[in-house]
RNA sequence: GUCCCCAUCGUCUAGCCUGGCCUAGGACACCGGCCUUUCACGCCGGCGACGCGGGUUCGAAUCCCGCUGGGGAUGCCA
């Protein structure tokens, strides 16, 4: 039975890359049948908030991600305490007193020297005696993992295959802070055995962890899972994707007007190639059935905001059923023009859901089915140019229309050519400039033929 | 600095394992054309890559080594 997680920490909204790795462990657990275990790691009491804990899981959810199981590591402190005494007991960890400041002020040195930072171990060696005694008097401690000396540890990543880090290049870490409370190193360890987790998929980040973490496994007596790491996910500079690049979060194309398919779709092609899937639109199902962790590419992938805005207009141009859009698009019409009428959006919908790649730029497209625009500079020019007789005709021919239909209206553009000598295009622009108040835009035979007829005759009305 | 990982069009990728089918395929972006009452959509076409240097081989994008470049880690963050 294959057992995954997605283990984000609530310290702000989900980022794109966590997303990621979410979608991708959760496709491998569905893909095999497993399960999908979603845990909050919130050891970091800092900087932990339940709002942000609150936002990922309406994220996942949003997404189209569900979990099988849920946990909280604030919730299992006790837990961890428990195994930590197990490791100092057992002497594969012990208590060490060392102030904090010192330690920075030793990092600070060795990095200045360019050498890599071990800790020297000065607690390691500690009688029980001064151990017991300083407990009692010293009060604050943190523990550390007696890393052992000269290991190199192995495990074959089964997106890299076979990665070896000798454990001599950083010392014995912390797994307890001074406050009591545990590290995530030490904490991902418990919880993924407990948990009976079979394959850990998570950020290339971890790799260096990864050893650390199979001391513990081994001392703890736990069998440790399949790893498998993915590349991370880099801004167009290149360098690891983060707040610095501007929208990162699954949150920001939620509230831009994306929708959770495409963010899913595009996310999903982004270090996996869909080659066996033979398509590039990709619904979550086929992701599942499809998935295998060997098509994962191994270099980082950068982050493309062009293929996203085209993919999301892809989906809401040619996937997305109208009920769905006019779902998603309500909200943010009515926050932009308040109540609108239901039918009425739909029928917008219906003509239109090619003009847009976002909700957030159908806002701004479909402006003139909600409100009336003075023309623009460009619009206005366009205008001097044109005889303005054209509106009185316009009005005279549309008010005859028992229904306004693009082909009536192609009707009433060629009577006003035949009375007047205008072109045709001249006639459309006069009409366009009239409704919308610019040179662009959705066709204008759709526009008018939706847009109440009173209304129409009401803007042509003033430019007469 | 040290350790680890990586390397095909600007970007995402196919091909690499099992060398010849690669004149290196697709998608986004970009450019041009068509469609057309504008913008878009759509359709057609174009531009565009095996980082470099050595091997191995009849033959290398594919295998080996080195270099270079990029990324990540180096926390009482996760």
């Amino acid at each position: 039975m294959v057992r995954t997680r997605f283990a984000p920490s609530p310290t702000g909204y989900m980022h794109l890359g966590n997303a990621r790795t979410g979608i991708f462990s959760y496709l491998f657990a569905r893909h095999h049948n497993g399960s999908f275990i979603l845990r909050i790691e919130d050891t970091d009491r800092e900087r932990s908030t339940k709002e942000f804990e609150d936002s990922i899981l309406e994220d996942l959810k949003w997404l189209g991600i569900e979990w099988d199981e849920f946990y909280r590591q604030s919730e299992r402190f006790d837990i961890y305490k428990e195994y930590a005494k197990k490791l100092v007991e057992s002497g594969h960890a012990y208590y060490c007193f060392c102030k904090e400041e010192d330690i920075e002020k030793q990092r600070e040195e060795a990095y200045a020297q360019g050498k890599a930072y071990r800790y020297p171990g000065t607690c390691r060696h500690l009688s029980k005696e001064e151990v017991e005694d300083r407990l009692r008097n010293d009060g604050s401690y943190v523990i550390r993992f007696k890393v052992p000396d000269g290991r190199v540890v192995s495990f074959d990543d089964l997106i890299r295959g076979n990665i070896s880090i000798n454990v001599d290049d950083f010392g014995d870490f912390v797994i307890v802070r001074s406050d009591g409370s545990p590290v995530y190193n030490f904490v991902v360890v418990i919880d993924d055995a407990l948990m009976k987790i079979t394959h850990v998929i998570r950020g290339e980040d971890h790799i260096s962890n990864t050893p650390k973490q199979i001391l513990i496994y081994e001392a703890l007596g736990f069998k440790p899972p399949e790893f498998a790491h993915l590349p991370v996910i880099l801004g167009e500079d290149r360098t690891k994707l983060s707040k610095r690049h501007g929208g990162v979060s699954v949150r920001f194309y939620k509230e831009n007007g994306y929708c959770p398919e495409a963010l899913f779709n595009y996310l999903c092609l982004l270090g996996w190639s869909s080659e066996k899937v033979g398509k590039e639109i990709i619904s979550k199902e086929e992701a599942v059935k499809y998935f295998d962790i060997k098509d994962i590419n191994l270099s980082p992938a950068v982050f493309s905001h062009d293929k996203l805005y085209w993919l999301n207009g892809v989906y809401i141009r040619e996937i997305l059923s109208e009920d769905r859009l006019l779902e998603d698009l309500l909200p943010f019409i009515e926050k932009a023009y308040k109540k609108v009428d239901i039918d009425y959006l739909r029928k917008i919908i219906k003509a239109t859901r090619k003009e847009y790649n976002t909700y957030l730029e159908a806002v701004e497209k479909l402006r003139p089915f909600f409100e009336h625009k003075e023309p623009d500079e460009a619009a206005k020019e366009e205008l001097s140019k044109i005889d303005k007789s054209v509106f009185e005709l316009l009005i005279k021919e549309i008010s005859a229309l028992e229904q306004i239909t693009p082909e009536n209206l192609k009707a009433v553009v060629k009577n006003i050519q035949k009375s007047t000598g205008l072109k045709p295009k001249d006639i459309w622009h006069a009409l366009r400039i009239a409704i919308t108040g610019s040179l662009e835009g959705i066709a204008i035979d759709v526009i008018v033929s939706i847009l109440p007829k009173e209304e129409t005759l009401r803007r042509l009305s003033k430019f007469v």
